[in-house]
DNA sequence: ATGAAAGCGCTAACAA
DNA sequence: TTGTTAGCGCTTTCAT
């Protein structure tokens, strides 16, 4: 423990012949300084290398900070749990340091819903917002609001094509739908695929799930132009028109043997394959749901594409606590976050 | 910005009609305080849910601490090298809360050099400390050292069988020998594999890569049988050796399409690969050496096995730093840590 | 064994 | 526009 030699306020204050007020004002653009005076302390600063101390700051602000979170509801079992699980580490991690993290959810069939919720997170005043935009027109709608407002926002899984937002964290998803067709395909030519889709009727929103699909497909076409599609579509709430869908179309299509599914739940055909095993049959699909990574332990599952949401909220939480502490944009806008590969094999420690 | 209703020392200290030093004695169970009080306080710690302030407590005591990491010397292009990157990495998140990070290094081929570094890092009188065990005893004689003097250390990489140690983060070895073959072979039949390894003579060390390759050979033992193994030996330093020996091998077995190296130095057979290419080859490596990661683009390798060794020494590190700034112990002792399956599909955002 | 008090470096309210 | 000052919650020294 050295008895650390940082210099303080103090110490440029006494440099510039100013006092620790005037310093702290051009520390924090906080005006009514001279020109003169802001200068000389800029030089002084830049000559001693200041580093404000964080905790004094901290210390002395005393109040705490809020960070909304607006996410879909996170139903046992689905995607979106594993973000709120990322949630609770997140604000372990930041309770420290004197923010709170409050989530506010929706449900992402419904934009009422959506519309609903985020009146309540402004109502709440939350100081930043990580979010998740499920519905393109909703979200602008609130994000010129925050803009209004001057709330930092960073978006977690998409994103708009827009940009008052802080940062971005999320997987490349045309890139996942190709790296996905590699795994199915194990890069060998391959005579037919099933694709097997989630039927959407109330569609509003914008399917997510479309950029990986044609990822997927222009890997089929540049790599194994002969191969054979065909797509079914399954309803999740009927397990057992589920079961009827497959069993008819394997019915007329005996011979397939490569299976995939471009959303999270792959595992909603995990009971009716391990009532059809077929060896060497490959399927695979995406996210580290429990059922999922169960379902690729037993073989059933081939290869998971898998992203750490959990993850992506952590650094999503972290770029916006960093902002409202210290006002300092992350490194990256943009981040688009590794696909992990996941198989029997190492699904272990995931 | 709420305003914090946070219970305060203040706060237990009123409750308890003793002063802030006495509270303040108990916390840190520094003696000196009579049975009676120190009932009294943890009893209204207990009922208050108090949560010190960690900002006001490490401002108070003002001084810094050092945490030494001790591990091989980072050649450019080698393992260490990002292991290296990672400590940069960290050295900038525990900055902020009075930590300076100092590396000690040695080779790791020569073990006077690893007792020098010891003895040099023990001098310069660390707070904690994260290392690499490449010697055995070496490490023995210094973990017993530390553990007298009481200053707590991690490991990364790999570990010894005491038990001495806050922490341990790392890959699990043999199963890591255990996937590599399952992405080697694909999960088919495979009739011939070529093993690449390092001549190694003043070796005095564990080969790391042992129970690796042991996973490996298992995996092969039950998934083909019938695989025949081929061992060739090359000397990294002499890159002409490299290429006559491969040049030979495959004059001899012409046939050989899987190759497989078990440490990080596939790279070092990439020229020849480029310079012999053969279609439908399987070449598998580890670890996410920039000269590695570019062959994986090129298609030149086919999968590498990573472990983001960067993000390893972080954890271990931030897990030492928590230690010391709070005594906490980290959740779990032994980290075994994930396993990444790299393809050149998904390198990119690695 | 306990209490009082002086900071740690910074913020913010108030005076000047 | 600038300086002064009273804390923020905790640690630590020095009395008592």
């Amino acid at each position: 423990m050295a008895p650390s030699d940082k210099i303080t306020i103090m110490d440029i204050a006494r440099r510039t012949g100013l006092s620790k007020g005037t310093v702290d004002r051009v520390l924090h653009n906080r005006g009514e300084v001279s020109r003169k005076s802001y200068e000389k302390v800029m030089k002084v600063i830049e000559e001693l290398g200041y580093e404000p101390n964080v905790y004094a700051s901290l210390l002395a602000k005393g109040g705490r900070h809020m960070i909304a979170v607006l996410i879909p509801s996170h139903e046992p079992g689905s995607f979106w749990e594993l973000v709120a699980s990322g949630i609770s580490r997140a604000r372990e991690s930041v309770e420290t340091i004197g923010i709170d993290i409050v989530p506010f959810e929706y449900d992402q069939y419904d934009i009422a819903s959506f519309e609903e919720a985020s009146r309540q997170m402004l109502e709440a005043g939350p100081d930043g917002i990580v979010l998740a935009p499920m519905f393109r027109d909703g979200t602008l709608v609130l994000t010129r609001e925050l803009e209004k407002r001057e709330i930092p926002y960073a978006f977690i899984d998409s994103k708009l094509d827009t940009d008052g937002y802080l940062a971005y964290f999320g997987l490349p998803l045309y890139k996942s739908g190709y790296l996905c067709a590699d795994q199915l395909t194990g890069g060998q030519p391959v005579d037919s695929v099933l694709m097997v889709r989630i039927r959407r009727d109330r569609l509003q929103q914008s399917d997510p799930t479309i950029n990986r699909r044609a990822g997927f497909m222009d890997y089929l076409l540049e790599n194994c132009p002969e191969c054979r599609l065909s797509n079914i579509f399954i309803d999740p709430n009927d397990p057992s028109g589920i079961e009827e869908t497959l069993d008819a179309f394997s019915r007329e299509h005996p011979g397939i043997r490569h299976i995939v599914m471009f959303n999270s739940r792959i595992h909603l055909i995990v009971p009716w394959l391990e009532k059809h095993p077929v060896p060497g049959r490959k399927v695979v699909g995406f996210d580290n749901l429990t059922a999922n990574m169960e379902a690729l332990g037993r073989g059933t599952v081939s290869c998971l594409i898998a992203q750490r949401p959990d993850e992506q909220v952590n650094l999503a939480i972290d770029a916006v606590a960093e902002y409202i502490v210290r006002k300092k944009l992350p490194p990256k806008k943009d981040n688009f976050m590794h696909m992990d590969i996941l198989t029997r094999y190492n699904v272990e420690y995931y």
